[in-house]
DNA sequence: AAAATGATAGAACGATCTTTCTCTTTTTGC
DNA sequence: GCAAAAAGAGAAAGATCGTTCTATCATTTT
């Protein structure tokens, strides 16, 4: 009983509405998406995606999960790459940046949704709250292994640049906001540049 | 021919719409506000709304176009006051920094427009880069009549702290924020902290 | 006095929104 | 093979979206 999955392991048909709605919505922002045009691109039937989802903002919310689940696996790989600590700080930058240049385009996914939702109790914004105190104190535990004085300042720090990039990058193009980035971001994290 | 007002001047109807559309834009984003509440709220009929502006669109621009004419009047008003160019640099940033904390706590009205308009050639898009590229401009002469050495990267600098005072503020709070803006902007702008 | 202009009022347009429904077909677990 | 669950197909609900329309009233300009 309760089983959750066919027999490929979890729903298929699930699996592609997320996927795409994942894509349109951070393409074309939420409100301008509609149930339509997501289940129309899945190759999906209405009846099946509310099946899956109990109505959009469960989907919305499942989507945000999946880029803070795409975050945390590239600290976790990060981490366990074996770097020792002072070295992995220079590589927590280098892949923010790399991260706003190759996937991260129109924007920050977190803060694009936030302009949308303005009422802070909704189960998105505090998806949004979620993710950014997990994204903080993980930048401030990486600085206090590297043995960073006032980790927790740096980390703000970090924090505020990689807001900046993410807008910078999406609305001025990230080749006139990296240099201001990486001088800065370099600085507030104790590194060497 | 061709008179563009009444008796009192401009059209208070169209000052009533812009004034109520502008708060609920930003308030609450545009995409989630309709033309019925805007209307309703600004007490004004439909046929009167749209005779002063062809579309919702235009009414959004005309939003835009409102809060930058704000910013460049507090920084004619600030070059205004007689300021030295190196005392300049510091009241600009100051007042950065309360624009913030008191009126601009649901984040920027141009970032979160963005947010909202993911064509780039859109009006909208348009009118938030041109204001973009303006304050950067503006910020990099202040710097230069300061002759601080390389302005231009100053200004970037600060076009990025300003971003990321605006989604933090909005997001974590502008107290949390406060300190990790004012140390960077001092030591981007090259100003003794 | 006559004409023009701007605002009011309210119905109505077609389109799209999110959600629910019924019915049939395929696939899966035992 | 059989019962149960998932997916497909499509209609339809009710709400709201942006927009257009006609008709009336008040004010002002000539």
């Amino acid at each position: 009983m309760a089983s959750r999955s066919t027999s490929t392991g979890t729903s298929e048909a699930r699996e592609r509405l997320l996927r795409t709605a994942s894509e349109l919505f951070y393409r074309e922002g939420i409100h301008s998406v509609g149930v339509d045009r997501i289940i129309g691109e899945a190759g999906v039937t209405r009846a099946t995606f509310y099946r899956h989802f109990p109505g959009k903002e469960d989907l919305v919310e499942a989507y945000l999960g999946v880029e803070d689940a795409n975050i945390r696996g590239a600290f976790a790989a990060a981490e366990a790459s074996g770097a020792e600590p002072k070295q992995l700080v220079g590589l927590v930058i280098e892949g923010l940046a790399d991260d706003v240049a190759r996937h991260h385009t129109r924007g920050c996914p977190f803060i694009n949704a936030a302009a949308e939702y303005p009422d802070a109790d909704s189960g998105v914004r505090r998806a949004v709250a979620e993710h950014r105190e997990w994204f903080r104190s993980e930048l401030e535990s990486v600085l206090t292994a590297a043995e960073v004085e006032d980790a927790a300042g740096a980390a703000a720090q970090l924090v505020l640049l990689r807001d900046a990039a993410m807008v910078g990058g999406y609305l001025d193009g990230w080749e006139r906001v990296r240099p201001a980035f990486t001088e800065a971001a370099v600085r507030a994290a104790g590194v060497r540049g």
